[in-house]
RNA sequence: GCACCCGUAGCUCAACAGGACAGAGCAGCGGAUUUCUAAUCCGCCGGUUGCAGGUUCGAGUCCUGCCGGGUGCGCCA
C-alpha cells in the first residue's frame, strides 16, 4: 500500500481540483503538535494569492478551507477534521481505521517481509561510492563515517527496491605510491641483512625528534638512513638478489608497513633528505628525497616486466591494505566485498582519453603547460593533467563517472565523502553534466563533518596521533561487556560476548547515524553507550523486551488477529509504527539516516509508554492478541528500520 | 582576499523542499517497582534560534549585511 502520506496528498489534491478547477500542491505535513491532529494539509493560506489571481478577488484562507474541507473524501481514514488558526486543515485518523491497517500491515509481512511498504517505482540503478580506504594505511575515524553512513544510504535505497551498486573507490594510485614501494623495500631490507633493530631505532627516534621540533637530532637521524640505505642497496643493487625473492615469500602486514611508511613520509618531506646523496653503480647521485620518485616508473608504465618488482610490492600493499579492511567491514557489519572494490587504479588508462574528449569538446583548455577546465562560478580551475604529463584524482573521479554510467549503466551516483571535498565534487559534477557523461541532478555528494572529541577538536589520541579504527570498535565491545556482565551475570559468556558486539558496535553506528551528517559530530563512548536517552542500547533494549514477551507467553499473534487500540498508548504507537514508509521516503530523499534513528528512538518511546501502561499476556482476549500482534509489529518494525542502518538487534540483553 | 559549511536550552542534538506555542535526550530537582527485562516509566526546571535588516498571511528555515567557528582555494588525495 502507499504511505499515508501519499494517500491524503491524493485525496487533497482531488478535493483541491474539484473546488477551485486548480492542480495545485496539497501541502501536506505531519503535525508536530498532537493536540492538533495526526496530519494537516497547509494549501488554504498558499491558495489566497492564486485564487485571486484568478478570479480578481481575495477570500479567506478559512473560506477557502472550508471548501476544500466540503469537497474532501478520506473514506474510513479520518475520524476528525478541523479547520484551524488561519486555515490549517487538520486530519485525525480514526482508531478503527489504523486498527484494520495495523492487521493488514501484519498479514502482508508474513508474505512479503517489508512491512505493507512498497517498492520504489521506477527502479534505479544507483552506485553508491562510500568507504574509500587508502592503500598502507589503517583504516582510522575518518573513514567511520563515510563507511557507515553510505551503508544505510545503500541499505535504504536497496529496500526501496533500487539496484544499488556499492563502489569501494580505495586511494590505490598516485604520488604516495613511491613511497609505499620504498618502505617495502627498507622493511625487507633490513629484515634480509639483520638491520632491523637499527631500522626500528631510527624509526623511533625519529619519530621523538620530530614531536620535539629537535631539527638536529632529526638531520642525524635523517644521516643515519642515509648510510643504512647505502649499505643495503650495495648489498643488492638492482634488487634481483636479496629485495625480490624474499618479497615473493613474504606476508607483509598492514601495521609495520604503515609505520615504515610513515617514515619514509616524514624522511622525504624534511629539507635534510634533498643532500644526503645515496651512490648506484647505474646512475649518478640522487638525495634520499628523491629515492620515492625512482620508484614510481611503475606509474608510467605498469605492465614493462623492468617494473616486476614494484608491480609486486605494490599488489602486497594492496593485499596486506584490504586484508585489514575486510576485518574491520566485518566487523562493523558493512556490506562492502573485495567484489565491491574498483580503486584508482582500475581507472588508470582512462585517464589520457577522458582529458582527450574533454579538450576535443572544449571544455578543457591549456593553462600554464597544464590542462584545466575552468568551470562557471569558481575561481580556481579544476585541473585535470599537470604540466608534467600526470593526472590527478579529479581526472580520476571523471573517468569514474565515465565508467559508472556507461558501464555499470547508473542512473545515478551517491559520493559520501566528507565535506571537505564539497567543492571539488561540484567542479568534477559540474565537468561531467557539461561534457554530456551524466544527467543533470543525477550525481549526488551526500557530505558528512569532521568528528571531534569531547574537547571540540578533531578526534586524536591523548598524544595526538589519529584513532585507529579498530582500536576504537575493540573498546566500544570492552565498554559494553562491562555493562552486559553487570546487569546480566547469569548469562554465559559467549552470549554476553555476542551481545557485547552488538551493542556496542551498534552504539558507535547509530551514534554516528543518528546526527545530521553535515555538521561535525562529537565522538563520545559515554554518551553513546548509555543506556537511555536516543542510543542504539536503548533501542536494543526496547527490541529485546518485546521478544521477551514472546518467550514468555509462548505463541505469537494468530494470522489475521483483529487489532483493537482503544488506549491511547496503543494508538499513538500504532500511529507511528504506520509511519515507517514515510521515513524510508525521507531518508532516501535526502540522503540522511539521522530521520530513521530519530523515528526509531520515537518509536522505542512509544513502545515503552506502552509496554508499562498495557499488560499484554495478563489481558483477556481477544485484547491479549490485539495487543501482541501490535507488539510483533513494533518489533518488526525496529528489526527492518535498525537492519537498514546496519545495526543488529538481539533478542536478550 | 575569495568561496563553501556551520551557529538552536548549561551539554549533545531535532525541527521531513517556509507553517500553529521551536522539540528530545543528558545533566539538575521530584516521583513510580506484589504485574510481561527498572538497561524502564511519569512529572518539574531550562530559549531574544549569533546580531541587524528585508521578503512573506506566516521565517530557526529564503535574501542582504555584520559577528563568531570550521573548511577549501592550479599542478597532494
Amino acid at each position: 500500500m502507499p504511505t499515508l502520506l501519499t494517500l491524503l496528498d491524493q485525496a487533497f489534491r482531488a478535493a483541491i481540483k474539484q473546488a477551485f478547477d486548480l492542480d495545485a500542491e496539497a501541502q501536506l505535513a505531519i503535525s508536530q503538535n498532537e493536540d492538533f491532529g495526526d496530519y494537516q494539509s497547509n494549501a488554504a493560506m498558499g491558495l489566497v494569492k492564486i485564487l485571486a489571481q484568478k478570479t480578481g478577488k481575495k477570500t479567506n484562507p478559512r473560506t477557502i478551507a472550508e471548501q476544500i474541507k466540503s469537497k474532501l473524501d478520506l473514506g474510513a481514514i479520518a475520524s476528525d477534521i478541523s479547520i484551524a488558526g488561519p486555515g490549517f486543515i487538520n486530519i485525525r485518523l480514526s482508531p478503527t481505521w489504523l486498527g484494520k491497517e495495523m492487521a493488514a500491515i501484519a498479514q502482508s509481512d508474513r508474505t512479503a517481509g517489508r512491512l505493507g511498504i512498497e517498492p520504489a517505482q521506477p527502479p534505479q540503478t544507483t552506485v553508491v561510492d562510500y568507504s574509500g580506504p587508502n592503500i598502507a594505511k589503517e583504516m582510522h575515524v575518518g573513514h567511520l563515517r563515510s563507511t557507515i553512513i553510505g551503508d544505510a544510504i545503500s541499505r535504504t535505497l536497496e529496500f526501496q527496491g533500487h539496484k544499488i551498486i556499492r563502489q569501494n573507490h580505495i586511494g590505490d594510485w598516485g604520488t604516495q605510491f613511491g613511497k609505499i614501494v620504498l618502505a617495502i623495500w627498507y622493511l625487507v631490507m633490513a629484515e634480509q641483512l639483520h638491520k632491523k633493530e637499527t631500522l626500528a631505532t631510527l624509526m623511533d627516534q625519529m619519530k621523538s625528534a620530530s614531536d620535539a621540533k629537535d631539527e638536529t637530532l632529526k638531520n642525524q637521524m635523517i644521516h643515519s638512513l642515509a648510510v643504512l640505505h647505502q649499505q643495503m642497496l650495495d648489498e643488492d643493487t638492482n634488487g634481483r638478489v636479496i629485495f625480490e625473492p624474499s618479497l615473493e615469500r613474504l606476508h607483509l602486514e598492514l601495521a609495520p608497513l604503515e609505520k615504515v611508511y610513515q617514515f619514509v613520509t616524514a624522511v622525504t618531506d624534511a629539507a635534510a633528505a634533498e643532500t644526503e646523496l645515496i651512490r648506484h653503480p647505474d646512475h649518478r647521485g640522487h638525495s634520499l628525497a628523491e629515492m620515492p620518485r625512482l620508484f614510481t616508473t611503475f606509474i608510467q608504465n605498469p605492465d614493462d616486466e623492468k617494473n616486476k618488482q614494484e608491480r609486486l610490492a605494490w599488489s602486497k600493499a594492496r593485499d596486506a591494505t584490504l586484508e585489514t579492511c575486510n576485518e574491520i567491514y566485518s566487523k562493523l557489519g558493512v556490506r562492502l566485498t573485495p567484489a565491491d572494490v574498483r580503486g584508482e587504479s582500475s581507472y588508470k588508462d582512462m585517464l589520457a582519453q577522458v582529458v582527450a574528449d574533454l579538450e576535443a569538446d572544449g571544455i578543457a583548455e591549456k593553462s600554464e603547460g597544464a590542462i584545466v577546465v575552468n568551470v562557471t562560478g569558481f575561481e580556481f580551475p579544476l585541473i585535470i593533467k599537470k604540466s608534467d604529463g600526470s593526472y590527478l584524482y579529479g581526472t580520476t573521479d571523471l573517468a569514474a563517472i565515465r565508467y559508472r554510467v556507461r558501464e555499470l549503466h547508473a542512473d545515478r551516483i551517491i559520493y559520501v565523502t566528507d565535506a571537505r571535498q564539497q567543492q571539488h565534487f561540484a567542479q568534477v559534477f559540474w565537468t561531467a553534466e557539461k561534457a554530456g557523461w551524466a544527467k543533470k541532478g543525477t550525481l549526488k555528494h551526500a557530505p558528512f563533518g569532521t568528528m571531534l572529541g569531547e574537547d571540540n577538536k578533531p578526534f586524536k589520541t591523548r598524544s595526538g596521533d589519529t584513532v585507529k579504527l579498530k582500536d576504537l570498535l575493540d573498546e566500544a565491545e570492552q565498554r559494553a561487556m562491562k555493562v552486559v556482565t553487570e546487569k546480566n551475570p547469569e548469562l554465559p559468556e559467549d552470549q554476553r560476548c555476542r551481545i557485547a558486539h552488538a551493542v556496542g558496535i551498534g552504539a558507535v553506528k547509530y551514534a554516528d547515524l543518528s546526527k545530521d551528517s553535515v555538521s561535525d559530530y562529537v565522538f563520545s563512548f559515554d554518551k553513546m553507550l548509555a543506556l537511555d536517552g536516543n542510543t542504539a542500547p536503548y533501542l536494543q533494549y526496547a527490541h529485546a523486551r518485546i521478544k521477551s514477551i514472546f518467550r514468555k507467553g509462548g505463541e505469537p499473534p494468530p494470522p489475521g488477529a483483529a487489532v483493537y487500540l482503544e488506549s491511547p498508548f496503543e494508538l499513538a504507537l500504532a500511529k507511528h509504527i504506520l509511519r515507517l514508509g514515510e521515513v524510508v521516503e525521507l531518508v532516501a530523499r535526502e540522503l540522511k539516516p539521522h530521520h530513521l534513528c530519530a523515528y526509531l528512538y520515537e518509536l522505542s518511546t512509544r513502545f515503552s509508554a506502552f509496554y508499562e501502561n498495557c499488560p499484554v499476556l495478563q489481558s483477556e482476549q481477544p485484547l491479549r492478541d490485539s495487543r501482541l500482534a501490535l507488539c510483533k509489529l513494533a518489533a518488526r518494525t525496529l528489526e527492518l528500520g535498525l537492519d537498514l542502518l546496519g545495526i543488529e538487534h538481539p533478542d536478550q540483553m
